[in-house]
DNA sequence: TCGCTGATCATCT
DNA sequence: GATGATCAGCGAA
C-alpha cells in the first residue's frame, strides 16, 4: 500500500492548535505512519497518549523554555522527541496555539503493517503485543530519535505522519504513567479494552495518591 | 501477570 | 552531582 491508497485525512496543523487535554483523547484511534528507507509503509493505531502543559509541575517546560524544551513552545505539529533515562527515546507532538507549551506524548500503539520491520528493529523475537507497547518501545520500533525534534509533522513530507480514518474507539480517562509529580492529574487517555496499552505503572518517585497539593486545573 | 532491579546519559541545578 | 514522561529480564505466584 502506497501513502495515495491511504484513507483518511491527514492532521492539520489547526487540528494540533487545541489544548493538550483535547488533542490527547482526539489522537486515540488515529493512524501513526512511517516510511521506511526502503519506501514501504508501517502502520499502527494509537491506542495510549498524555497529555502536558506547561502549568503541569511533571512537564518540561514547566521551569521555562530551554534548547531542549523549546519544541514544546510550538508551532503545534512539531515533533518534540527526547532521551528519558539516558536510554530510550520519546516522542510528543507539540500543541495549543504557538508560544504555549504544550504537547502529547504519544505512548503506544497497535501495530497494522509492516510487522516484519517492526520486529527488525524491536528484535525478531518480539511479541507482536510488544513492538508498540510503552514510549521507548514505540520510538525503537519506527527509528525515530533525537534527530527528530521539531521535525514538522503536518510539512509535505514528515519523518512520521499522522491520519485520521474516522475510528473512534471509546475512550478511558486515567492518571498518567510514571511522572513523579502530579502524578494523580488524570491526563492519560486509552483505548478501553486495548491489549497494546502499556502496563500502569507510578512512579517509585510520586507521592502517595491522594497527597498532590496541586488539583489538575479545570478537571 | 506482577514486582523488583540495574542500565545509562542528557539536561539542569 | 542528582535526576528521570523507561525497559528487559528475572523469579514468584
Amino acid at each position: 500500500m502506497s501513502e495515495a491508497d491511504a484513507a483518511g485525512t491527514r492532521l492539520s496543523r489547526a487540528w494540533f492548535a487545541r489544548h493538550a487535554l483535547e488533542v490527547a483523547p482526539a489522537l486515540v484511534g488515529v493512524l501513526l505512519e512511517r516510511r521506511t528507507p526502503e519506501g514501504t509503509w508501517v502502520r499502527a493505531r494509537i491506542v495510549e497518549t498524555e497529555a502536558y502543559t506547561g502549568d503541569d509541575p511533571s512537564c518540561h517546560a514547566h521551569r521555562g523554555r530551554t534548547a531542549r524544551n523549546a519544541p514544546l513552545f510550538g508551532p503545534p505539529g512539531h515533533a518534540y522527541v527526547y532521551r528519558v533515562y539516558g536510554v530510550h527515546w520519546c516522542l510528543n507532538v507539540a500543541t495549543g496555539p504557538d508560544g504555549e507549551a504544550q504537547g502529547v506524548l504519544l505512548r503506544a500503539a497497535e501495530p497494522l503493517e509492516g510487522l516484519e520491520v517492526l520486529r527488525a528493529q524491536r528484535g525478531a523475537r518480539t511479541r507482536d503485543r510488544d513492538l508498540l507497547r510503552g514510549p521507548g518501545r514505540l520510538t525503537q520500533a519506527l527509528a525515530v530519535d533525537g534527530d527528530h525534534t521539531a521535525a514538522d509533522l503536518c510539512a509535505d513530507d514528515p519523518p512520521v505522519v499522522l491520519r485520521d480514518d474516522g475510528a473512534r474507539p471509546a475512550i478511558v480517562r486515567g492518571p498518567r504513567v510514571g511522572v513523579s509529580r502530579a502524578a494523580d492529574w488524570p491526563w492519560r487517555f486509552h483505548a478501553e479494552g486495548s491489549r497494546f496499552v502499556s502496563r500502569y505503572a507510578r512512579s517509585p518517585h510520586a507521592p502517595p495518591p491522594g497527597t498532590d497539593r496541586d488539583r489538575a486545573p479545570g478537571q
